[in-house]
DNA sequence: ATGAAAGCGCTAACAC
DNA sequence: GTGTTAGCGCTTTCAT
């Protein structure tokens, strides 16, 4: 079943009559080694087809270069434009990336763990599950002292290093750009969730209705996808007095909650302003274009690699807060009103 | 600089006075060890805080249970879908998955190679850059069996195994749904590409506006992106006659250029009918809907990733591929002439 | 500048 | 059903 001889140091070491430390020490371009041997170990090398074996490399060293990524989900834009910009940071510090979806299931997320944990990865990157913000099983990570850096879903524990955004601001303003064009009566569309960044822009919804004095509600649903947004139209369709300005928690929701309305010949923005979250590209898609609070998955993700790489070059675990700039991005969806 | 020690087979073997191979065994559950002394091993295990070494097995057993995917960029809706698909078909396999970005350039891909080789991932799913279609950095793969499934940009020749849409066939019957709603004058957008995926899509349109002897033409982008869309629109507007019908071949762009278009006092679909490539979920969200050809990123991934461990574990190369279905969408963009 | 030797933690062939 | 033994391929003291 396996396929023929690998090729060793041991193998180049007898062609050339070296030992294998000094094969070793060659191939890795140590200066120690004398220059003609180091090119004559290159040359040997190329010739027999030798390629370094990872594994007996990382067993010895007990490092593996590679940092574990575990996510919600791969589909979604942020959330990949987050991992393209941890693979660009990765891959520029000669680590790889070894990725899993926890499907916004915490038993998932608990065996994505330990699957990590046993291909000692060097480090973690996670975003947690809408269900679940103060998991346990990460707790082995930190006791044996791999670097945990948190994004966007962060734990509800406040000694952690993380980057995400200031929800609870960026919903603030988000709320005060409505107000600001004349609603008064507001609606928040968001789900029922523990998590940093559901929790905080509800709140940061809510502080900014009740600073204004305008009346705030919020609805939940079930999930934030086209289909309950359309729903949520359908709800808000029979809502009255109708609220007057529209803060959803996400882009996607948003832009269903959009085309239903007007299906449902209510006009965004004449009869009602909206505003998502993300800044998706949807946002400048959808007929109007969409409002949104702009945030960065690209970056996060390179903050959030750059961050762990620290950590684990200089052995250094001070628990950080890294907050991402988010601002508000207005389109016609919610410009009429003044 | 490194954590306490590790907890080994050896020290539980130890504690439980028995040796190192009985427990190895006991703990893979394996049933010719008595069923007590595997319930000891595993408590014991747990006492201790054992870790089973992924790389000291995988040095043994020379597997890594690991897959490396190569793919032109992560952000993408449709590679984001496709990489759900296989992350999840590796993880109910017990694989992981590596996974590396190319950013459409060869040679980075090239070096991506490299590393997975080093790490001895058991099999590669790749989709190649735009750039090349005919690397031969895979090579050294194939010579050590090291089985390569290729999905959506797949190479020239013909002896792979690879999962892709037919995509002369999508773009021809993409084209006949323009000329059946009565478009004589058609133009296609795309890139210069010897991908088969660009070029073969070039290729369905060009035969089937051939067949029904309508007038067609090409216009070449530097990419294809909201951007260039948008370009592609001006030059569309300077265009007389103007073509009567467009197929794009992805959504981004089309739904730019049908953004430009309405701009430019162009109806959509009332002075020109557009239909684009992929069925991205923006194509419900753009007004009027775009038409598009659908293939189902997620299906394509566990296609490929199941393919990948039919080889694997069956140790079966016979070249194969694998065609993913599409079918023409219509919806308003395309809808309007008879 | 180079070599000898030990060992990282696990597995599997072979004994008993 | 359990133990013995011999590596997997590499790195890293410690010598010389």
């Amino acid at each position: 079943m396996n396929d023929e001889k690998e090729v060793t140091i041991y193998d180049i070491a007898r062609e050339l009559k070296l030992s294998a430390s000094t094969v070793s020490r060659a191939l890795k371009g140590n200066p120690i080694i004398n220059y003609k041997t180091r090119q004559k170990v290159a040359e040997c090398s190329e010739k027999l087809g030798y390629r370094t074996n990872a594994f007996a490399s990382n067993l010895r060293r007990k490092k593996t270069n590679t940092i574990g990524v575990i996510v919600p989900r791969l589909d979604s834009h942020f959330l990949s434009s987050c991992l393209a910009g941890m693979e660009e940071v990765a891959s520029t510090n000669g680590y790889n990336l070894i990725i899993a979806q926890s499907h916004e299931s915490s038993k998932k997320e608990a065996e994505n763990a330990v699957t990590m944990f046993n291909n000692r990865v060097d480090g973690l990157i996670v975003s947690l599950t809408a269900e679940n913000n103060q998991p346990d099983y990460f707790r082995r990570f930190t006791e044996k002292h791999v670097p945990i850096v948190y994004f966007d879903r962060i734990p509800a524990k406040e000694d952690v290093t993380c980057v995400c955004a200031n929800n609870f601001e960026a919903a603030y303003k988000a709320t005060q750009h409505l107000i600001a064009k004349g609603c008064r009566r507001l609606l928040h569309i968001t789900i029922p969730s523990a998590s940093n960044v559901y929790a905080d822009r509800c709140q940061g919804f809510d502080a900014a209705a009740k600073d204004a004095g305008c009346i705030a509600s919020t609805l939940f649903l079930p999930a934030l996808n086209m289909e309950t947004g359309r729903d949520a139209a359908n709800q808000i369709g029979k809502m009255s007095p109708r609220p007057e300005g529209i803060f959803v928690a996400n882009d996607i929701a948003a832009a269903g909650c959009m085309l239903q309305l007007e299906e449902l010949g209510i006009a965004v923005p004449n009869d009602i302003l909206i505003i998502g979250f993300n800044n998706d590209p949807i946002c400048m898609l959808v007929n109007p274009p969409l409002s949104s609070v702009s945030y960065c998955g690209r970056d996060a993700g390179m903050m959030a690699a750059d961050r762990l790489f620290e950590m684990i070059d200089n052995y250094d675990f001070a628990f950080q807060k890294i907050i991402i700039d988010t601002s508000v991005i207005e389109r016609e969806s919610s410009l009429i009103k003044q």
